[in-house]
DNA sequence: TAAATAGTAGACTAAATGGTCAGTTTTTTA
DNA sequence: TAAAAAACTGACCATTTAGTCTACTATTTA
């Protein structure tokens, strides 16, 4: 996020922007829309609150914006599957980019989960309907897969948000992980689960797990 | 909760301690500790405000108090399990438990994963160190399981964290999954998703399904 | 039924919160 | 280099918030 356009110059206000924004994912992260508190951001970000709302207006506009911002991650090669694709293949990749979201962006994820959990007030109508068309068109792909026996009869939906809670789950609950784990989550540790979660998803649909997910 | 003594009438104060914490409940699940307001609580309980600070003397007293009879909902037969058990029965009734608790108490689980999220500064050391006992305690059986050559080699720690996501999913994200389905979810639908459900953890352990998750 | 206890509730308070304003400094542009 | 634009910030304000206090009413108990 927030990448500098490489050979341009990168402005005073772009890049406190971008702290600020930073600064607001965690802290939007942690306590929700209403809990999150302006002068907290504005500590994270390490300026003061006034300059906040200078370069965001209010609260709302910041939250906003942000959330923008994290739909934008949601897109992956998935959205392009047709019926001619492996499922295997399109699958693990998705698993697999899902999970590097948790790994990468852990507060994305989180304030999202704390978005919907709170009702989703702010994914207006727009990005509803998006979300039920791209949705009924994955159910569409995975139900073509289905006859065609690619893939073990199942339910689409429960498919993909079996997905989504897995591999959300180490984002969201990473504290919970952490702890139970003795230590935290390394990159490696991350290559390992998505493996086994690869492993565990497409055997329950009756799909051999391509090469580059087997290990360990 | 809050079920009333059976024979023993039930007392005005009782009868508002429960108005209290379910309102409260439903509050702290949509906006955690930091963002649910006293004033609102007191609303959905239909009770003036001073009423709420009287049962319980402050904001944390009370979520306190939720927080401690949401743990004890955690408590199953899987807590008990040994090696001499067989693993596809316990696991798929493991399993079974937690929808039902998604089903019945979408916001203790909420509530629960906005503590988690919040970086769970209210579970103490002393559920802490219950809960890592717990797990290792869990882990162990497992891996007795798999070495008697009853389960497939998989991560334990994954295996569990895997079942959580997966049945805590339809609680906390129910918005997200009645938009996309179009409808709610009925108790018939959820039994269809436990199945479901069941079937892919247990087959992706190499177990059999017990006969009596095998429906749809 | 009298005394004690439990529950109700409006008015209030101190602190926190989101946001404004106006004056200043810094940076960019012509 | 002068004017314009962008960025900065302390002082301030209106509102909201958790929590208190006090006086009152209902209920229970002896």
């Amino acid at each position: 996020m927030c990448a500098s356009k490489n050979h341009k110059e990168i402005s005073i206000g772009e890049l406190n922007r971008c702290k600020i924004l930073n600064a607001a994912e965690k802290e939007f992260a942690l306590h929700g829309y209403k809990g999150a508190r302006v002068q907290q951001i504005a500590n994270r970000a390490k300026l003061p609150k006034t300059n906040v709302l200078y370069y965001f207006k209010s609260k709302e506009l910041l939250y906003m914006a942000l959330l923008e911002d994290i739909l934008r991650l949601w897109n992956s090669r998935f959205d392009e599957a047709t019926v001619s694709d492996d499922p295997a293949e399109v699958l693990a990749h998705y698993i697999a980019d899902k999970m590097e979201i948790s790994r990468c962006r852990p507060d994305a994820s989180k304030m999202f989960a704390l978005e919907i959990i709170n009702g989703a007030p702010n994914l207006d109508k727009f990005f509803k309907d998006q979300h039920a068309n791209w949705m009924a068109g994955r159910v569409d792909v995975i139900k073509q897969w289905i006859e065609q026996g690619k893939l073990v009869a199942t339910d689409p939906h429960y498919l993909l948000f079996n997905i989504w809670a897995t591999s959300q789950h180490y984002a969201d609950f990473s504290v919970q992980i952490n702890e139970l784990r003795g230590k935290s989550m390394t990159q490696t540790d991350f290559t390992e689960a998505t493996n086994n979660l690869v492993r565990l998803i497409l055997t329950g649909c009756g799909l051999s797990v391509p090469t580059e997910f087997e290990g360990s």
